[in-house]
DNA sequence: TTGAAAGCGATACCAT
DNA sequence: ATGGTATCGCTTTCAA
């Protein structure tokens, strides 16, 4: 249903003009007089006249609405991630349609079939863990369809994407750990496809050499869910716990990870910094109310937001234009706190 | 832009048959042969045929999407009530667009503006703290637009409510205290005309009523931004612990203020639970990360996202037949834990 | 069973 | 500066 009080017709009737010259005047052109002008935006104004955007969009082909896909709402990262975009979309004059994809990869090209039948003009995306093949992101794109990359970033789509500083983080974290003398650090790690996941490898690998410590393969457990299911995790550091030279670090790659870690871990009776420290990505609120409290890599979601929205509106309001893809490296904060001994 | 392949006009070219006939046959018309409903049906699925929902829109005059307003997405509590609305919704084929009041009547009635400008075909809402006057609800509704409130409801409207047994919850939370010995039991409380904080402050007193003790103003502080400004919680904690005779239990009522609350009696460097016991309404995901663990009252906020859709979707689509406007009051949880000395 | 045509609301080209 | 009209893609009444 459409709460719509009156049209253009009625309008028009109302005043005894045609329809072309009420739309004109609607738009302020420059072609009607100003007395009919004034008439018209008078008559709308006191009858509440309100476009009907539908049929706006049916005519112009676009709609004003950007799409968002994204694993999950309840996150406190991607949460602040999609206040970002709304800040800048609404300053814009879009509408943003958010859906989830629940790390499913079904789900997310459901998701994006819906999306791209309502019509909108752009896509934002931070694919599913288990999104290894992108010929539906390329099919969309291939069509037309402005598409920008925001978090879990795909490479070969020739457009934007805005990340995190994943290796920087992953770096800053191991040699922090490596500083307050823990040596044999774990790295629980999201699905090996995503270049994030590789970026922060890299990352904490670069810090080990740095320190002359070996990278033991044993230490690193590949969670092929990310994190979406908490058993994957505490599996991951049974398996950590059961080696015969256990871990003394244990750096999880996001929100989900370092806090089922946590939880985990503390539920195994381990101290946490002494037996064993944790650190990880995350963006909670409030970390220090953790006990102990949580040494995090702190991402910039709300700017990453921002970044990404702005990059999909120009592309869309340029769609002629050609541009060269950018990939935008958001900085990250090391937050030293009690969990890797720093009290 | 919108990506389609085919319309149906190119359909009806390329079969040789009218407009009517393919959109008929699209839609399994019981009128329409079936040797031609094969064919049909076989063209659009080989040409990806996908019909213009914003065609359909105009011409049906509803939309098929549902918009919601409320405070702000990242927040446990409501994003856990938006999976619920989407699962719902999903399930009828009914898209969500959320929209955010950030605690502003004036961005509420600016985000009801901008969906039915987009033809939502009914509204989920939780209110901001600001809206304590609904006409701009009022006008909508008037019109036709079915309105389901969640959470924060409002009274006046003869609409369907979904929310939690908030007496029942300020009820348990302040026997519980009670029960644990606490005797000066300070509340904090949201804006004093939203129903939700007239009903904890009744199951506040009731409580103390029952085991009698007094109920001292001085120990009730209003936040009027429900706890989106983190002063204004500081400020109601500094007041409280200037009090002559002191408070020896906190009742916070949201995630947020009781949030702030911990970070805030941590801040001035008061031992929980034994200077100050804290209870409050929450659905963080981790309460027993916190240091001591908080004892919180759980809403079912899924089943709460799940009842309002449900409830709007069934006035969407019997939009003629009369109702009558329901009170559903979701059962709450009590959960002890260390920060009422419970350990 | 199928087709023709009007119409949803707004826009823009072509006239005047 | 203003009006007439076709069009966007789809649905539906009326006719055949």
């Amino acid at each position: 249903m459409n709460i719509q009080t009156i049209t253009i017709k009625d309008i028009a009737k109302a005043l005894n003009l045609s329809y072309s010259t009420v739309s004109r005047a609607l738009k302020g052109s420059y072609q009607i007089s100003e007395p009919v002008k004034e008439k018209v935006l008078a008559y709308a104004k006191e009858h509440n006249y309100r476009p009907n955007l539908l049929a706006q969009s049916l005519k112009n082909k676009n709609s004003r609405c950007i799409g968002v896909v994204l694993c999950t709402i309840p996150n406190s990262f991607l949460g602040e991630v999609i206040n970002g975009i709304e800040s800048i979309a609404s300053s814009k004059g879009y509408l943003v349609i958010i859906t989830q994809s629940n790390e499913s990869l079904e789900k997310e090209k459901m998701a994006l079939d819906h999306l791209t039948m309502r019509s909108i003009d752009g896509l934002l995306i931070s694919v599913s863990t288990e999104t290894i093949n992108t010929d539906h992101l390329k099919t969309y794109h291939d069509r037309g369809l402005p598409i920008v990359f925001f978090d879990r970033v795909c490479e070969g789509l020739p457009t934007h994407m805005v990340q995190s500083d994943n290796e920087g983080g992953a770096y800053e974290l191991t040699r922090h750990l490596i500083q307050q003398g823990y040596r044999r650090i774990a790295h629980i790690t999201s699905p090996t496809h995503l270049p994030m996941t590789r970026e922060r490898l890299t990352g904490y690998h670069r810090a080990l050499k740095e320190a002359g410590l070996d990278a033991d393969p044993d230490l690193l457990k590949n969670c092929a869910h990310g994190g979406a299911i908490v058993e994957e995790i505490e599996t991951a550091i049974n398996e950590l716990f059961s080696l015969s030279k256990v871990p003394d670090a244990v750096l999880a790659a996001s929100d989900r990870m370092t806090q089922a870690s946590f939880q985990h871990l503390r539920a195994l009776g381990k101290s946490i910094p002494n037996q064993v420290a944790l650190a990880g990505f995350s963006n909670f609120s409030a970390p220090d109310l953790f006990s102990p409290a949580l040494t995090t890599v702190v991402q910039d979601a709300f700017e990453m937001g921002k970044r990404a929205a702005g990059l999909l509106i120009e592309r869309i309001e340029q769609k002629h234009k050609p541009f060269t893809p950018e990939r935008i490296i958001l900085p990250v904060q090391l937050k030293a706190r009690a969990s890797t001994g720093s009290v």
